[in-house]
DNA sequence: TGTCTAATCCCAA
DNA sequence: TTGGGATTAGACA
């Protein structure tokens, strides 16, 4: 006898559970029946089943329920649970069972059974699947989804419940440890001979705990979030969002950071400071490293790294601030193309100066901004992380980066936690803005489910850093950098904070405005770039790339053209700004000269992607008073190339190849070839890359051979294709309506009110002998290939008569 | 008193 | 209209 057999057996084994119970003497008794059953099926097995199915087999011989079941029927009722609810129709039962009673009932083991069954295959059944499924157990279709329903729930509240008790153990766990540090930090005991610890035998171990301490408080801060939201209810100690100074219930006491930065502390612990810069500690004694230890500076490494810990922690929670405070501490924002502004007074009262006071000579640039970017936090996570791919994410604004040191890897696998330690040139593209440099501390800090923040602060008051060359504008990174948040779209909301102290008498009066508006090297930028990027990616990533080829290139080819355009345009912002990834000899200014041509060569030895020989690089900066946008469509525009470029020997040029890397057109890398053709140049094309966003735009070009192209076009490597990059960077000027105005005086030769940057830059190879020298000529003529260009850009867009 | 379970109510997509 | 979360109510340990 089967089920089925038994369930398709008429009204009298067409029975349900709720009709057995229906009967109040007999309930309790089948009901514990159906219990023993159920414990009986968790055994398993054919024959426990055949068993029930005759016990359940006996129930259908009881005629009130088969009775009471077609009645039911009868009844026409839509819904079975009307029935059991003891709805309105059914007379007798209101009657004959208190209505308490007749509601409750269970479903029989072997619908249970069946139910799991499915469940366990498939959780989420669709209506067909639960129709098939009622009509096969013989309950409402309702039922069969209210059971699912619960049974989604249930699982769901197991898991949570299970989790939550790991959570638990975790953060006792956490607890015990942190109350055993708390006591050995109490009673110091030398680790060899059992007695008191003597002061400087401790600092070592110390400062390890410190370390130690400061990552366990931020596990259990995890741990307590997250048991808090499983339960409902904040979980204490809640630390997260205290002052990490003021949060000494955990923190095992002020670790003199702060003194070593010249910052006021804040308290004053039992625990001595054993950093001692410049004089001694506050018990009077100078505690000097032993022998073997190793130290940088004069300061411990350990010691160095709980600074490291506590300044991040300091510039995490400022950073976080500056990301969500609205008015008084940012003003001016909101309103219709109205540019937010740091209130400094403001900002000084909420913050300390966690790298000490701004030098005199320096000025502040404190921007934000936020946009929606198509990435997920984890993946930004992990391209700020990781230093190739985070300058591959923002290669026109990072010359160079390296990570000098990492402190903590994160947290369980995670970058939650992570600090290191990085160098930095961050670059705006003109030869009259010189690098920035920085050495910096960058920290990951995952603050909720999807809500990360990496804060990046300047380190140079703790560790020796080689100074700064000429071409280098001092420059210290207050806490700056982004929060993160995952948005159900696939997008992540990124506020960015950027916040610098640099030395403006390095940058030229014209470019002064662009860098204190956020465009230059701001948040704006940040932003833009970041968007832009990651636009461009997630384009390349989906199938349906949008590509107006004229010319079908496979997927290789593609990438690797776009690889080939990647490395000239990289190669042109080092051009352009004398990055020391390539070892450029500045030119002492020979006479004919103009005054504001900088004017670079290099050797090109061993490198298959350049020619051989002596490499120049010419770049200056103009200021026009037309758009960015404006400069831009009529630099990209290959048919009106012929106005400026001698590659297009007087006539329009055609676009053979065309890849888009960004909704706006204005993204895309192509390759151009000249129409009107002359003798030598007949096997030549160029390559161009050109890309915009709010704060800027680029097009560099190089001029490639044929062959290699055909090359590149097939898939081919390109790191063989030699090129040298040509182009332009256009900035808005920084002049624009609300923006400051300080540096837009007469000596400029520009007027105030909404223009453009354009940088011009040359790379030409003037001699294919690497040793040659360079001769007076070769610059001239350099100089004239450039001064001819801005003059007739200047013509072609009517500006002749502006100096 | 707390847990399990079938069912209901209400809200948002 | 549907599914999910919150809630209810009866049974039971």
């Amino acid at each position: 006898m089967s089920f089925s057999s038994l369930f398709d057996g008429g009204a009298g084994s067409n029975l349900t559970y709720g009709g057995a119970v229906s009967q109040p003497a007999q309930g309790g008794v089948l009901s514990a029946l159906s219990l023993g059953l159920q414990s009986n099926m968790e055994g398993g097995g054919q024959g426990e089943m055949r068993r029930m199915g005759i016990i359940g087999g006996g129930g259908s011989g009881d005629r009130d329920s088969g009775g009471r079941n077609s009645k039911e029927e009868d009844n026409g009722s839509p819904s079975g649970s009307d029935n059991l609810d003891g709805g309105s129709g059914d007379d007798q039962l209101d009657l004959e069972n208190p209505r308490k009673k007749k509601r409750y009932h269970r479903h029989t083991p072997q619908q249970i059974q069946e139910l799991e069954g499915l469940f366990k295959e498939c959780p989420h059944p669709d209506e067909k699947q639960r129709l098939e499924l009622s009509r096969r157990l013989n309950l409402e279709s309702r039922q069969v989804k209210f059971w699912f329903q619960n049974r989604r729930t249930q699982m769901k509240t197991q898991i949570e419940r299970h989790e939550n008790s790991i959570l638990k153990q975790e953060n006792d766990k956490l607890r015990a440890e942190n109350m055993q540090i708390k006591e050995a930090m109490r009673n110091p005991m030398c680790g060899n001979c059992g007695g008191p610890a003597m002061l400087g035998e401790v600092s070592l171990e110390e400062q390890h705990l410190r370390i130690e301490n400061a990552r366990l408080k931020d596990e259990l801060d995890r741990v307590c979030s997250l048991a808090g939201k499983f339960l409902g209810r904040p979980m204490p100690p809640s630390l997260g969002s205290a002052l990490p100074l003021s949060s000494l219930d955990l923190a095992v006491g002020n670790n003199g950071f702060a003194a070593a930065l010249g910052m006021v502390a804040p308290t004053l612990s039992a625990v001595p400071d054993f950093v001692s810069v410049g004089g001694s500690s506050p018990l009077g004694s100078v505690v000097t490293a032993p022998p073997g230890r190793t130290t940088m500076g004069g300061v411990d490494r350990s010691v160095e790294r709980s600074m490291y810990l506590e300044l991040a922690l300091v510039a995490m929670d400022e950073l976080v601030k500056m990301a969500q405070m609205e008015e008084p501490l940012w003003v001016g924002g909101g309103l219709e193309g109205g540019k937010e502004v740091l209130n400094y007074d403001e900002y000084l009262r909420a913050f300390p100066r966690c790298i000490g006071e701004k030098p005199v000579e320096f000025v502040s640039e404190a921007t934000r901004e936020t946009g929606m970017v198509i990435v997920n936090s984890m993946a930004l996570v992990e391209t700020l992380m990781d230093a190739t791919r985070w300058m591959d994410m923002f290669p026109c604004m990072i010359a160079r980066t390296t990570m000098t040191d990492i402190v903590s890897t994160g947290v369980a696998g995670t970058r939650n936690g992570a600090l290191q330690l990085m160098h930095a040139e961050l670059q705006v593209l003109s030869p009259l803005v010189p690098i920035r440099e920085v050495n910096f501390l960058r920290f990951c800090k995952q603050h909720a489910e999807g809500v990360w923040a990496v804060v990046d602060v300047s380190v140079d008051g703790i560790r020796e850093f080689p100074q700064p060359g000429e071409s280098n504008m001092g420059c210290r990174r207050l806490p700056s950098g982004c929060l993160v948040q995952d948005m159900p779209n696939g997008y992540s909301k990124v506020t960015w904070v950027e916040h610098a102290e640099y030395n403006e008498a390095m940058v030229h009066r014209m470019y002064r405005p662009l860098l204190r508006s956020g465009i230059g090297l701001g948040a704006r930028r940040w932003v833009a770039t970041l968007q832009r990027q990651c636009e461009c990616l997630a384009i390349l990533m989906s199938s349906s790339i949008s590509s107006r080829d004229h010319t079908a290139i496979t997927a290789g080819g593609r990438r690797s053209m776009l690889k080939l355009a990647q490395r000239m345009t990289d190669n042109f912002c080092a051009g352009v700004c004398a990055s020391s990834s390539h070892k450029w000899n500045k030119l002492n200014r020979p006479e004919s000269i103009g005054e504001d041509v900088r004017v670079m060569t290099r050797q090109s030895l061993d490198d298959p992607g350049e020619p051989p020989g002596v490499v120049l690089s010419a770049a200056t900066s103009v200021w026009m008073p037309l758009s960015p946008q404006r400069i831009f469509d009529f630099l990209r525009d290959e048919r009106l190339r012929s106005q400026w470029d001698i590659l297009s020997n007087g006539g329009p040029m055609q676009e053979m190849a065309h890849i888009a890397k960004g909704q706006d057109h204005g993204n895309a890398v192509s390759l151009l070839r000249a129409s009107a053709v002359s003798a030598n140049q007949s096997s030549m094309l160029i390559l161009q890359e050109t890309c915009t966003d709010a704060s800027g735009s680029l097009v560099v070009y190089a001029p490639v051979d044929i062959p290699a192209m055909h090359l590149v076009m097939n898939g081919g490597d390109s790191a063989y294709v030699a090129l040298l990059p040509s182009g332009f960077a256009i900035v808005p000027d920084g002049d624009g309506p609300g923006q400051l105005a300080a540096a837009s005086d007469k000596s400029d030769g520009r007027r105030a009110g909404g223009g453009s940057l354009l940088t011009v830059a040359f790379q030409i190879l003037v001699n294919s002998l690497p040793s040659a020298k360079l001769t007076v000529e070769s610059v001239e003529t350099v100089n004239n290939l450039i001064t001819c260009t801005v003059q007739k850009i200047k013509v072609a867009l009517n500006l002749e008569n502006i100096v």
